[in-house]
DNA sequence: GATATTCGATATAGTGCATAACAATTATCA
DNA sequence: TGATAATTGTTATGCACTATATCGAATATC
């Protein structure tokens, strides 16, 4: 696997070409064969991910959303009241790296935490209005723009079943 | 998205709870909402990347593999001659970033660096004999183990399916 | 032959992920 | 009730992965 998100093969650069290729006459070049990497679900998979995080970016862009902070975002709004071990569990982050992210999104006045009465370890957590402003702008963007597109690419029906295949592998494997 | 690989709701250990829930009525506990979370395609690609990367990891235990390191040594055994930008390229890794990879699997006696003849600036990267024993003890342990358990869980015609979508997302996104 | 390009490599920074440990608070149990 | 254990948010820290700039050596281009 391993996959990042530059690094195409050519990354196109105006100028001058170091090569001889196209001089002699067997190109043994042109492109490397991927031979058992193609069906390796992993492979396609991570590369895939990387593409779909990329688009996302681009697309809540003017939000300057990350994936994790937007569903994060997400998750606050369908479920208020909760504290930060349990939005950070539901989402896979882990406690301590949580904290940071919260900063992050508490500076700029998207959520809030607050002591609760009933335990005072805990912290609930809050969307404000400014952050239910931006996520409702982010989810706009992300169904016109980033969704959209996909079902574009696969056509809605694909769409639908990679969805449930990939949230089959997410809870049975 | 966020999504890491530890951290599941309940970390399992034996210990005295230190919660209240069963005691008294309403337990409005129990498990968040997903949401529009659940029809996020980025989402469910993260988390189904990470579950796959994991198993691969254990299935190939045994030989002290990683998804990146498995798919150099693929791409090696069939494209032998190849320098390293190529290699690197082609798998999407940053030139920089493939120095210490390819120490690692040279210093286990994986592959080899070859100063070619034709470019004395470039390397030719070679597995050795140990390296192709090694990959192949790995392609069987990933058809085996990892690859057909993705196969018992998908069916072999979902599992196509899935492979021929995110190869689609890879190329066309 | 002079200049630009490529190759492998180093240094460095940023990010994500993971674990240990701590103070404050709460739960449990004797 | 008091002692002990557990939980919450937090800090510190380390590791892995990713990304960019830069370098010397070698090669290509003009």
């Amino acid at each position: 696997m391993t996959v990042s998100k530059t690094a195409s093969a050519a990354a196109a650069k105006p100028s001058r070409p170091a090569r001889k290729e196209l001089a002699e006459g067997l190109v043994d070049d042109a492109a490397l064969q991927l031979g058992e990497l193609s069906e390796l679900l992993g492979y396609s998979l991570k590369r895939a991910q990387l593409r779909v995080f990329e688009d996302f970016l681009r697309c809540v862009a003017p939000l300057q959303l990350t994936p994790a902070q937007f569903s994060v975002l997400l998750l606050l709004d369908r479920n208020p009241g909760r504290n930060q071990t349990e939005i950070a569990n539901t989402l896979g982050i882990l406690r301590p790296n949580f904290v940071a992210m919260l900063d992050g999104l508490e500076s700029r006045d998207l959520c809030t935490r607050i002591r609760s009465t009933n335990d005072r370890r805990s912290h609930i957590l809050m969307l404000t209005d400014k952050g239910r402003a931006v996520l409702a702008r982010a989810k706009k963007l992300v169904a016109t723009k980033h969704e959209a597109r996909l079902n574009e690419v696969l056509g809605p029906a694909n769409r639908a079943a990679l969805l449930d295949m990939l949230a089959t592998i997410a809870r049975e494997f």
